[in-house]
RNA sequence: GCCGGGUUGGCGGAACGGUAGACGCGAUGGUCUCAAACACCAUUGUCUGCAAGGACAUGCCGGUUCGAGUCCGGCACCCGGUACCA
């Protein structure tokens, strides 16, 4: 038998791949770098989905396409290992986290090599391993020992900090920090105590303690960061969290906010994500204004706008409930109410406040402050729609500009002040309009806003009463998670201060405990750890360590450099390997990492730049988002009988069949369409149906609505079946009463009229609840690795979401079938036999080669995987039309498809006399477009935008000669009809085009 | 609301402004077979016609062009992200 046996041929060749090491790649080499790189996975203990892989073989095509293009190609794989499910496990369990997490790792590498992935495996990395932690808290040491200076506008070691407060005290220093820094003197700061500085440098340090609202999720026992909480729920598990006031480290990302921002438009990354970390980001250009607090209380208001030049606007100003001058500005006659309403808006929880934005609430505090403009006297208001977190807590309100000042203006009956002449309808709402000039507007009548908002700002500026500020919606990062399955902060306290253990205590190993749960007393799970106490101090004392562990994202914010040199003890990777691999060109992953690792990992690479580490400002150069694959879910039908008992008349109740009365009966799609009245069977089905549906058991058949009017036959309720037996939305009946007997017991099915039984189906998430998963290894063992790849590249735009439907991945099955039928024929006898031939190629044969070769290329170039794989299908077909079996052709052949079918081509290449396993070390074809060349053209002639002919015309025909010999053509005189013509298009090797 | 992306046969999807529907699935008919599976061949956007052919077709309305799925203006719907962000 000729037919090509996958199972055993990928399995010779991933074996050989594996034991000759092929994909080793090596730090060095005369050939130009090129870095390929897979979000590495959490290893999940469902395992791989054919979804996963999705994104991998895309990279893998990538990978195995650059080498055959003569570049050294870094193309690693390895496992975000810590992580909730496992420590979730571990508690209810009580295995170790590491143990079940190096059982599922275990499975996605078994998983991963059967789909032929060309992986250096020997640079696989863990987050989990102490070896590969040791670097995550290596970084987070480092980012400890840095501040950020705004004058270099880059991270600085903290010395340089204490230099400068030597000399100069804080006049000098621009720095990113704390809020309430104080401001000294360098006799000052020299005269203070070693710990008295210490603790003034804490203020300025890229990771800080702080005390800090946060996102705390009661049932996972921890604080999520920002990007971890979706609609008020948390993103794993979706349980409620809460705003809570908590001592965390905290990440000084908000210093890099600018650059995370413009640092985007250096990259080639899709506009979309893009837009969401710029949205992220928030940044917004305004103006900071103090607004003075009238008698009798003093001080002043500090608010943020957008908006400065709405200033004459301002008829109230709206405080944040938490807001700290609150308690100072609320009158005696007015306290209860303010109480009343700061109490209530605490109960609210975040969803709610969410749910009903459209409920205008607040409460006067009783105190008025002063527009600083014009002196007007300006009512204090508390709000909840005003945020603590943002700006400064207070906003001013301008009720003609703003929807939202509009309400709340209407409802508690406040002025309502027009500041443009270009403002429309003001009596009515809102207009944000910034045409036209100022009216009631002091100082800036008559101006436009460009000129308002200068003039205001240097107004405010010389009066100390405000200055322009930009404002960023993005916050520092929360560090801390209460939790056991992360890595241990490198960080013990002494006298109340954190200290960093030493370097060469490094990796800080997760202790042994008892339980995975919190302590009695409340506190995370190492606290639970036996003598969790660091030794190390130079006073030779013992000190408590950080009892939370790091963040999911700590361990992959660098992992890419890791790869480089994964074994490294000294380095989290040598100098001589980043530089010479520098970044990651290519980058492919799911775009749900766009606010989380995306953003993180730029972050940390950005502090590893100014730090001298790596020479790259921006980590991925490139990236791709695959699209999600969704599930395709199949349903059975069971037919289900409504008996409605008020129709039932002496019947008593309890003589009703109850529904496990009735017989199981599943009915197929159309029959449940029918049933349903949807579906107008013709009259052989009708037929087939009446009759089935008649010869149902004789207890159902009485309830036939037609024959008692007791029961009505309802739709059949869908009930989940295993995708995998189904083929074609055709259920395969056995398979399904050996998997369900509880389903299945003496149950009857009433298939179509040609005897198949046909499920109904949706597409749905991908999950093990809706019997939907489709695991690659059963595609594997049933079509092919190489089949699986092409398929899932075919099986639509990478970029695009799209449901999963093994239903036409005969397709590609069939092609490789094919692709071996041109090299491999049976003999009479029934024999597979080489049909090879080293004849010189044809015109047409080089024409169908060099046709796939551009394409496949540009293909590769646009990541548009799905129009090469049909390009490879074309291709085939013509060589067999052409019977071409010559090796001149089918060796380039071989070469091209190599990156998407790498076993079969591998199998053949060695087959065509090439040394075995040497197909990743040849050089893709060279494209020759000479042989698409073509001595003459059909060209297409239209007579008013019709194609009426067609004339063939030599490749080089210059126009005007074509134009004259078209006018000629008695063809085109009789369609004419002796009309004289306007125009002749004549459009080179496509079309002419004569207009009348 | 704002931002990003999309809308093409029964389905997944192709089309540098140049003969729309490549390639694949499915379907129908046929060959092979005792039969099935596999394989192979043919047909397959809709309507109309015996046929040659003709008419209509890329969400809707309009524009630019000899020519528009593609470019421009407007609208509808779908998907994703985000939001009392001042």
């Amino acid at each position: 038998m000729a037919d090509y046996n996958h199972r055993e041929t990928e399995q010779k060749w991933r074996k050989f791949w594996d034991e000759n090491q092929t994909y080793r790649t090596e730090n060095h080499s005369e050939k130009p770098k090129y870095y390929v790189l897979d979000m590495f996975p959490y290893p999940s203990g469902a395992g791989l989905h054919v979804g996963h892989p999705l994104g991998y073989i895309a990279s893998d095509i990538v990978s195995r396409y650059k080498r055959l293009m003569g570049f050294n190609v870094l193309h690693p794989m390895g496992f975000d290992s810590f992580g909730l499910p496992a420590e979730q496990y571990a508690i209810q369990t009580g295995q170790h986290p590491a143990i079940t997490t190096e059982a599922n790792i275990a499975t996605y590498i078994e998983q991963l090599k059967q789909i032929g992935f060309s992986y250096d495996w020997s640079r696989e990395v863990r987050t989990s391993d102490p070896n590969y932690y040791k670097w995550t808290q290596w970084i987070f040491m480092e980012l400890f020992r840095s501040w950020y200076n705004k004058d270099t506008n880059r991270a600085e070691p903290i010395e340089t900090l204490y230099r400068k407060f030597a000399t100069n005290g804080t006049t000098d220093v621009n720095a990113v920090c704390d809020e309430d820094v104080p401001q000294f003197t360098a006799a000052e700061w020299n005269a203070l105590s070693k710990t008295e500085s210490y603790e003034l440098s804490l203020k300025y340090r890229l990771t800080y303690v702080a005390n800090a609202v946060v996102n705390w999720c009661p049932a996972l026992g921890t604080v999520l960061a920002n990007d971890e909480v979706k609609d008020g729920v948390s993103e794993r598990g979706g349980y409620p969290v809460e705003q809570k006031l908590m001592r965390q480290w905290m990440m000084r990302i908000t210093a890099y906010a600018d650059r995370l921002l413009t640092g985007l438009d250096s990259i080639d990354w899709t506009e979309s994500l893009k837009e969401q970390q710029r949205n992220w980001i928030g940044k917004s250009v305004g103006a900071s204004v103090k607004f003075p607090i009238a008698p009798p209380n003093g001080g002043a208001i500090e608010v943020f706008t957008t908006r400065v030049d709405t200033i004459y606007g301002v008829t109230f100003m709206v405080l944040a409930p938490e807001h700290e001058l609150v308690p100072g500005l609320t009158t005696n006659e007015q306290r209860e109410a303010v109480e009343a309403y700061i109490q209530a808006a605490k109960l609210r929880s975040e969803r709610d406040r969410m749910a009903d934005v459209k409920v205008v609430s607040g409460v006067f505090t009783g105190s008025y402050c002063l527009n600083p403009l014009n002196n007007e006297k300006v009512p204090i208001f508390l709000a909840d729609y005003v945020l603590a977190g943002y700006g400064t807590g207070a906003v001013m309100a301008v009720p003609s500009g703003d929807q939202r000042d509009y309400g709340f203006a209407k409802h508690f009956n406040l002025p309502i002040i027009p500041i443009l002449d270009a403002q429309k309808d003001v009596d009515n709402q809102a207009d944000n309009t910034k045409e036209g000039q100022y009216i009631n507007s002091g100082i800036i009548n008559g101006m436009t806003y460009k000129e308002a908002t200068a003039t205001l700002i240097t107004w405010l500026e010389e009066r100390g009463l405000g200055k322009g500020k930009i404002n960023f919606r993005m916050r520092d990062a929360v560090f801390s998670r209460q939790r056991y399955w992360g890595e241990p902060v490198p960080v013990y306290f002494k006298e109340g201060l954190p200290y960093l253990i030493d370097e060469s205590d490094l990796p800080l190993e997760l202790p042994v405990v008892d339980k995975y749960l919190p302590t009695e007393t409340g506190e995370p799970p190492l606290g639970r750890a036996e003598d969790w106490k660091y030794k190390g101090a130079s006073d030779g004392s013992r000190y408590d360590y950080e009892l939370s562990t790091m963040p999911g994202w700590a361990g992959s914010s660098f992992y890419w450099y890791r790869y480089m040199d994964p074994q490294n003890p000294n380095q989290f990777a040598s100098p001589e390997a980043i530089n010479y691999w520098q970044n990651v060109d290519l980058y492919i992953g799911g775009t749900e990492h766009a606010t989380g690792h995306l953003l993180y990992s730029r972050f940390w690479n950005k502090f590893l730049f100014d730090r001298g580490y790596v020479p790259q400002d921006e980590p991925f150069k490139k990236l791709i988002n695959q699209g999600m694959i969704q599930g395709r879910s199949n349903f059975v039908y069971r037919l289900h009988f409504n008996i409605d008992i008020t129709d039932i008349g002496n019947v008593r109740p309890d003589e009703v069949l109850s529904y496990q009365d009735l017989p199981l009966i599943f009915i197929s799609k159309t029959v449940k369409d029918y049933v349903e009245g949807r579906y107008a069977p013709s009259p052989e089905e009708l037929n087939y149906y009446l009759e089935n549906i008649d010869s149902l058991p004789e207890r159902i058949r009485h309830l036939h609505p037609t024959k008692s009017g007791l029961a009505t036959y309802s739709y059949g309720t869908p009930l989940h079946v295993d995708v995998n037996i189904v083929e074609n939305d055709e259920l395969d009946t056995e398979a399904f009463q050996r998997l369900r007997p509880d389903l299945t017991d003496g149950a009857e099915f009433i298939k179509e009229p040609n005897g198949r039984y046909i499920c109904g189906a949706e597409v749905e998430k991908m999950s093990k609840s809706k019997f939907n998963v489709v695991n690659p290894n059963v595609m594997v063992e049933k079509y092919g690795a190489d089949v699986l790849r092409l398929y899932e590249m075919f099986l639509g735009p990478l970029e695009q979401a799209k449901p999963w439907n093994t239903n036409g991945i005969d397709g590609t099955f069939r092609f490789i079938r094919k692709f071996w039928r041109l090299f491999y024929k049976d003999n009479a006898a029934g024999e597979s036999q080489w049909i090879v031939t080293d004849q010189q190629p044809t015109p047409a044969e080089l024409k169908v080669l060099h046709k796939t070769i551009k394409k496949a290329q540009e293909d590769i170039a646009n990541f548009s995987f799905n129009t090469s794989v049909s390009a490879f299908m074309m291709c085939v077909n013509e060589l067999i039309t052409l019977d071409c079996h010559k090796r001149a052709i089918l060796q380039d052949l071989v070469l091209l498809l190599s990156p998407y079918a790498p076993h079969v081509c591998e199998e053949l290449w060695a087959a065509l006399g090439n040394e075995p396993g040497s197909v990743s070390r040849a050089s893709y074809p060279v494209f020759n477009p000479a042989h698409l060349v073509e001595a003459s053209f059909e060209y297409p002639i239209q007579i008013n935008g019709k194609v009426r002919t067609t004339i063939n015309f030599a490749i080089d025909r210059a126009a005007n000669e074509i134009e004259q010999e078209v006018l000629a053509d008695e063809t085109v005189q009789k369609w004419l009809e002796g009309k004289t013509p306007k125009k002749v298009v004549v459009v080179p090797k496509r079309i002419v085009n004569v207009v009348t």
